[in-house]
DNA sequence: TTGATAGGCAAGTCGTCACTTGCCTATGGT
DNA sequence: ACCATAGGCAAGTGACGACTTGCCTATCAA
């Protein structure tokens, strides 16, 4: 599960999806694929947007919903928590001291 | 930034590595290879660990301290926040509603 | 039914990355 | 001075991953 959670995380590409469907949920692929190639000038294919977004879903951070011929895509920011939970990141405002 | 970030977490052996120094802080390149072999079966050269801490070192996941022919390494969890700053994760212990 | 739209499957190419091997530098003990 | 220990540099190899190309399926409108 970790392992695909960090390869999907590893590719710039993937990132950036994450980003557009982080701005606006519920995205098909062509939308993605419009959004890749006119916001950040990636001129992908179509299968490898799709192919982005299989991997995405297989580590839990983009989920999917048909409708009709029209498939929907929805971020899912949960598994992320399993990073902060691994290794504990400390809080900014208390800049550093041990657990009183 | 962001880019040597994932790709430093993208590697499983990495992500061991993380984890002994989250064990134990200040290490040296042979005890982590140690570490490595004994207590995950890894049976990695001393090179390839060291690939591995420049890596994880060039991400900001790990600084390191020389002290005379030793060379300890600390690990740093603080770019690790980026990631939830940049996909904000839900509170698991407030399932799911807008912000009241 | 035909055509257009939205998406899927599979093989092939090319570059990047993890790891090894071999040799070199530096510090410390005796 | 020696030798062992701790670490670094660089080239070579093998495998995996991103992307393309070509073809196929499914839904909806005319």
């Amino acid at each position: 599960m970790a392992e695909e959670l960090f390869k999907a995380l590893a590719d710039p590409t993937r990132r950036t999806i994450l980003d557009e469907l982080a701005d606006r949920s519920g995205q098909t692929l062509f939308e993605i694929c419009g959004r890749l190639s006119m916001k950040h000038r990636l001129g992908l294919s179509r299968q490898a947007v799709s192919q982005h977004l299989a991997v995405l879903e297989s580590a839990g951070l983009v989920e999917t919903r048909r409708e009709g011929r029209y498939k929907y895509h929805d971020l899912n920011t949960a598994p992320l928590r399993q990073i902060t939970d691994r290794w504990p990141v400390p809080d900014p405002s208390r800049p550093e001291e041990s657990t009183p």
